[in-house]
RNA sequence: GGGCGUUUAGCUCAGCUGGUUAGAGCACUGCCCUGAUAAGGCAGAGGUCUCUGGUUCGAGUCCAGAAACGCCCA
């Protein structure tokens, strides 16, 4: 095996800093933790990194400067770094830590050592991308990948097969919406302990590759490639194929896609060793050992069992089973050799695809040229026709009319012509006199001279009849064509089934012959008299004036319109009828599917591929319709094409005797090789080498060659099923992955490719589905809902948007996006994804900086910490069960394949912990609170943040391995040391889920809610403290009803709550019919009962039944709510009510301005730069009033803002100082950092 | 021209098998909370659920037709 590294950091927006500070929490590392900043600094444009983990974010100069001043005085380590910001640098090892909590003095009398890790301190403020970078350091130290692997080996399998992406250029953030699906099922499944192939495809072959190369060499046509030589450019279609797989792959990597990759430099490696010396012999490290063979075999070989890495379908075993089911669909008579007229470039001598006529649209200049098509029957009567291409009139077949269109027979001098009647005026030159108008229709069969019908070519062309009557010698003639308008022209329309795609549709439909009067250069071939060996597009003057002579001519104006051109050389296109090679479809039959014979089935490949669809499932729904709609409409597949690198098309057709033959692999060929072996011998399957291989015809004996066509790309995916599964070589292997779990793709194309080229292949080969469930995905396109394009500005490239948004953001808004819709990518986007994650982490933030001030650590172990969790306070168990639903839901989620409803369980989660767990529980961790309460309450918060993390891990790799980093691996070194390796943690927290808790936790929930809407209204802010609150429950009763009461009394600073029962004056009785319920029952009833409901017109009777409107409803049929008295300042909702007392006593006043101090306080400390645990001394200065009223109160002020001593009077000079406005008067506070060693 | 999908607040989107008062995020305005602080909360404003018709006691939701946009086919 190739050995797999992760990629080397690439881009160039930013140097990230390459810290060698920077150490994760090595497994034995206890010191790891005290940095002490003897490391290098990273480069000037970044701020300095407060902490280790994460990593440096931006900061304002005044909190630099403070935290400069901290460090200086502490010697910490982030005083190190910020040290060197003021020039010094300070390496000074930090000081015992202080059991936080404590002051100084209590740490005075007991600072042991703590023997117990601690967790990294973690900033608020973090730089996802070099915390990114960082992750993929550790995951390649600790080999995170391989060990996942290996752990999974025995597990039960679980097969995805990864479609190939081309290898042809970087890779785009459109790509990494697909592999970011591709990899959060993986990983899913890898938690779930499945055993997975984690083979990644690259697609190599065909005429994207070829064009790019054409483009680097400054190639413009086939003939520059021939004179080039076909082995060199061959080999430099390798070579780019290489360079991209190498580059795809350090991207996959930096997007955090866990596959087995090849390592890249090993890649560049033998693309320079294929350049130098492809015969070089040369060993290479396999999974089973070292495997020796020559540079060009063994680039041959990659993928494959010996080498392991991603497969390329360049591979000789990929190209070899194709030319088993090429020889199979050849073995059941469905292989055949027609015709097609495709866009072709005479100056590059080569067609080109409909996707790339499209890029060549432009505005151009051609003579518009009418001519006369004299009517057989009707002597001195003619067809008028117009025409932009007068070359192609040498091959006129037809003349085509709408049957549904009035045509008019006009007279203009001695001439009579037809035509159709509403082109009169825009189509003939001077007057003209109208004798006759008739249907289009009965203008059919008429038959006309054709201009050039002396040529042989012509001659030959038609005696040849058509193809219903073989025998009679075609003559031109009139047709029916609903494709014939009546906005340009004559109404009239020439037809050269030989030189347009939709006048051969028509050909072909009508079985009319066809000419094709050019060769690859764009000249006319034999047969075409005077034209022959000429120019044909260059000839349109020439014709003009030959058709004027011999009477055939009728008008020419310039015409300008839109005209495809080459995309290359901009020479306009022609249209070619070449020899193509086709599998057929079979026949389409005139009836539903459910009413075919299985005979019929059997005959039709389509209907057995349809067979085949069936019994997958298709996400979303649609693709499954879709599928069978292209299935039933597609004609036969056309796998030839006129290139040079690509699949050999195994097909000997013996120009002697017009018998063909395919060949069913290099082995048989080499067997029926009867000259030119030895040219193939050594060399992949590829031009040129397999085009000096002769066989015997087995029609004539003669030695024959390949055609020199190479194959469809498609069919060098489809194959993948067998190819990488070992299909041949090792069918045990195969029988256990095949078919495939899982595959996904972006929609848009694939029906009609990838899904379908592998559905065939499969059909044919096995009759069986070669993938078990399909997801499919939309487009992506910039912010502005339009395609991505570099001139608009709204293009952004994938390492851009690694190295500036973040991949676990990318990842985020990709999960987060509905896969059937579009996507708009762009920075705005990824700036909301940011803040929602930014939410998480800043729980996070909090839990660890406040763990660490209390020298908190779970002692325990992960499961073990919250075993005693049933007698904990209720939100503890609340946000514990909580977090056990949203490991077994998104578990689910994902195991369905749909990770936006993962996704959005999981925001809904972060909302739940951070606005009402964290909010509440704050108090519970910061100093002085109660010992063991705050013990549960960290040991709580750990547990679920671990949950998260191992509920996140497949979707946000990087973000979830820092916080299970730090909140795991730094304190417990006997666990997984990667969040990777651990399992699903749905089963560890089932036991912790309490549905009645959460609905009773929602309610109270939604009490705070109306008292806060409530205090809004009156005036009161939440700090002034209210003596009562009174409620009224749904149904009278809460569960855990003096808890959550509690809760509510302390969110909303209430001194009491009252219970109130609909039986209060403050509420009345309500209500409510449960219309699921009684709908059916009542139907016609049901307006006039919930008018009843509505206007309070009830009777509640003793046993619960209500009568209302004439109707009784049973108790279980109604719910009944208080709802408030009009008139009473109350809000509420759905039989929720809250009424606040507004009253407030002078007590109550006082307090509320007590805090108001508190907050002055705070906020002067936080200005000042101090830490949580600095000591302050404090003066206050207040009039003599407020003073006795705000008294009592001091104590406790003084307690929560950690100052030792408070002095009333004035303010000490120099002291940070804030006025404080209290409901009327004025107050003053100050501080200033109590110095250290006193008190 | 045919098939499929989409259409809900200024923008991006939820809305389960129909249930009477249509939601979220962003943006906007006002307020609040706050040693999670470039975070958080509450409220306000903002809707003919694309249109038309039908089924139903009741339709954003089901049915039919139309329009616009997208993808595919022709």
């Amino acid at each position: 095996m190739l050995p797999t590294r992760t990629a080397t950091r690439t881009g160039g927006w930013r140097t990230t800093p390459t810290s060698s500070t920077w150490k994760l929490a090595a497994v034995p590392r206890r010191s790891a933790r005290r940095r002490n900043g003897g490391a290098a600094k990273p480069t000037a444009r970044y701020q300095a990194p407060a902490y280790a983990w994460p990593s440096p974010g931006k900061r304002s100069e005044r909190k630099a400067a403070a935290k400069a001043e901290r460090a200086r005085r502490r010697g910490s380590c982030a005083g190190c770094i910020a040290g060197r910001i003021g020039g010094t640098s300070v390496k000074r090892v930090r000081g015992q830590r202080r059991p936080v909590g404590s002051s100084r003095d209590a740490g005075a009398r007991a600072a042991p050592p703590l023997p117990r890790p601690m967790f990294d301190p973690v900033s608020s403020k973090p730089d996802f991308i070099v915390q990114e970078h960082r992750v993929l350091d550790l995951w390649r130290e600790r080999r995170a990948f391989e060990r996942l692997r290996a752990q999974n080996a025995a597990g039960p399998r679980w097969s995805f097969l990864d479609g190939p992406i081309t290898a042809n250029n970087p890779m785009g953030v459109h790509h990494a919406w697909g592999r970011t699906y591709k990899d959060v099922f993986q990983r899913h499944r890898a938690m779930l302990g499945h055993a997975q192939r984690w083979q990644n495809g690259f697609d190599c072959q065909g005429l994207w590759v070829e064009v790019n190369v054409e483009r680097d060499l400054g190639f413009t046509s086939k003939r520059d490639i021939e004179e080039y030589g076909l082995a060199a450019f061959v080999s430099l279609c390798k070579q780019r194929v290489l360079t991209f797989a190498a580059r795809q792959t350090e991207q996959s990597i930096r997007l955090g896609y866990w596959m087995d990759w090849n390592d890249p430099e090993e890649l560049r490696r033998l693309r320079d060793l294929l350049a130098a010396d492809p015969g070089r012999v040369l060993t290479l490290d396999g999974p089973k050992g070292p495997v020796t063979d020559t540079v060009e075999m063994l680039v041959g070989r990659l993928g494959m069992p010996e080498l392991g890495g991603s497969y390329f379908t360049f591979s000789n075993e990929n190209n070899d089973l194709i030319w088993a089911f090429l020889a199979e669909c050849h073995r059941r008579g469905w292989l055949y050799k027609g015709h097609d007229t495709m866009p072709w470039c005479p100056r590059c001598g080569t067609g080109l695809s409909q996707m790339e006529m499209n890029e060549g649209y432009a505005e151009r200049e051609d003579p518009g040229l009418t001519v006369r098509f004299p009517l057989v029957d009707r002597p001195g009567e003619a067809l008028l026709v117009w025409t932009t291409t007068p070359w192609t009139l040498a091959a006129n077949v037809a003349a085509a009319v709408g049957a549904d269109l009035r045509y008019a027979k006009v007279r203009q001098g001695h001439d009579v012509f037809w035509l159709g009647r509403g082109r009169l005026r825009q189509a003939l030159v001077g007057p003209f006199e109208v004798l006759e108008e008739r249907d289009g229709a009965d203008l059919v069969g008429w038959r006309y001279r054709g201009p050039f019908d002396e040529l042989p070519a012509v001659g030959e062309a038609f005696a040849r009849g058509t193809r219903d009557e073989p025998d009679r010698p075609y003559e031109h003639r009139v047709v029916a064509w609903d494709e014939v308008g009546e906005e340009e022209g004559t109404g009239i329309v020439h037809v050269a089934p030989g030189c347009g795609a939709e006048d051969y549709l028509l050909g072909t439909a009508l079985g009319l012959p066809a000419i094709g009067p050019i060769d690859e250069d764009g000249l006319y071939g034999p047969g075409f008299g005077w034209l022959t060996g000429r120019e044909a597009p260059a000839l349109a003057e020439s014709i003009v004036d030959d058709l004027e002579r011999r009477g055939f001519f009728y008008h020419l104006e310039p015409y300008t319109h839109r005209y495809p051109h080459c995309w290359r050389c901009q020479t306009p296109l022609l249209f070619r009828l070449v020899d193509e090679w086709y599998i057929s479809m079979g026949p389409v039959y005139d009836r539903p599917r459910e009413q075919l014979t299985k005979d019929e089935v059997d005959a039709s490949l389509r209907y057995q591929i349809m067979e085949v669809v069936d019994r997958i499932r298709w996400i979303p729904e649609f693709g499954y319709e879709r599928e069978l709609d292209w299935l039933l409409n597609m004609r036969d597949w056309m796998i030839s094409k006129k290139r040079y690198w690509g699949l050999a098309l195994p097909i000997w057709d013996c120009p002697s005797c017009g018998t063909f033959d395919v060949v069913g692999g290099r082995e048989e060929l080499r067997a029926r090789a009867v000259e030119g072996w030895e040219a193939l011998e050594g060399h992949t399957p590829h031009r040129p080498w397999v085009d000096a291989v002769k066989i015997a015809c087995p029609g004539c004996g003669e030695p024959v060659a390949r055609i020199p066509d190479v194959g469809n790309p498609w069919l060098d995916a489809g194959i993948v099923p067998f190819s990488t599964m070992h299909y041949r070589e090792d069918r045990a292997t195969w029988e256990q992955w095949f078919p495939a779990d899982f595959v996904t793709e972006s929609f848009p194309g694939q029906f009609r490719n990838w899904f379908y080229s592998m559905l065939a292949m499969s059909t044919v080969l096995r009759r069986e589905e070669p993938f078990r469930t399909i997801f499919g995905y939309a487009t992506l396109y910039g912010e502005d809902g339009r395609p991505m394009h570099k001139s608009w500005g709204n293009a952004i490239a994938f390492d851009e948007a690694a190295e500036r948004m973040g991949v676990d953001v990318m990842r985020w808004m990709f999960a987060s996006a509905r896969p059937e819709d579009n996507i708009n990518f762009g920075w705005h986007a990824a700036d909301e994804a940011r803040r929602e994650l930014l939410v998480l982490w800043n729980v996070y933030a909090f839990f660890v900086t406040y763990a660490r001030l209390a020298g908190w650590t779970p002692a325990r172990g992960i499961g073990a910490e919250i075993d005693g969790a049933a007698a904990w306070p209720v939100l503890d168990r609340w946000i514990l069960s909580r977090a056990a639903d949203l490991a077994t839901r998104v578990g689910e989620r994902l195991d369905d394949f749909d990770a936006i409803a993962a996704t959005r369980a999981i925001g809904t989660f972060i909302d739940d912990l951070s606005t009402w767990y964290l909010r509440l529980s704050r108090e519970r961790m910061r100093r002085n609170a109660d010992d063991g309460d705050r013990s549960a309450a960290f040991a709580t918060l750990h547990a679920v943040l671990v949950a998260v993390a191992r509920v996140l891990a497949p979707i946000l790799p990087f973000l979830t391995e820092a916080m299970y980093q730090n909140l795991i691996v730094a304190v417990d070194p006997s666990l997984p040391d990667s969040v990777h390796l651990t399992r699903w943690p749905a089963a560890d927290l089932a036991r912790h889920r309490d549905e009645r808790l959460e609905a009773a936790v929602a309610t109270a929930r939604r009490a705070v809610e109306l008292v806060r809407t409530l205090r809004a209204q009156a005036g009161l802010r939440v700090r002034q403290p209210l003596a009562r609150l009174w409620l009224a429950l749904p149904g009278g009763d809460l569960h855990e009803l003096d808890a959550l009461v509690g809760l509510i009394a302390g969110e909303v600073n209430v001194k009491a709550i009252e219970l109130i029962g609909d039986e209060s004056a403050l509420v009345e009785r309500r209500v409510k019919p449960l219309l699921p319920r009684i709908g059916r029952k009542l139907g016609p009833a049901i307006p006039a009962v919930m008018a009843a409901a509505r206007a309070g017109r009830f009777e509640i009777r003793p046993d619960g039944s209500v009568e209302l409107a004439g109707v009784t409803l049973a108790p279980d049929e109604v719910e009944i709510l208080a709802t408030p008295r009009p008139g009473t300042a109350v809000a509420h909702d759905e039989g929720l009510v809250v009424v606040i007392d507004t009253e407030l006593t002078d007590a109550l006043r006082a307090e509320g301005d007590a805090r108001e101090l508190q907050r002055a306080i705070q906020d002067l400390r936080r200005d000042a730069g101090l830490e949580l645990d600095d000591r302050i001394e404090l003066a206050v200065s207040l009039d003599e009033a407020e003073a006795g009223r705000l008294r009592p109160f001091l104590p406790a002020l003084a307690l929560e803002t950690l100052a030792d001593a408070v002095a009333a009077g004035p303010i000490p000079d120099g002291w940070p100082a804030t006025a404080v406005d209290l409901g009327g008067t004025r107050a003053t506070v100050a501080l200033r950092r109590r110095p250290e060693g006193r008190g």
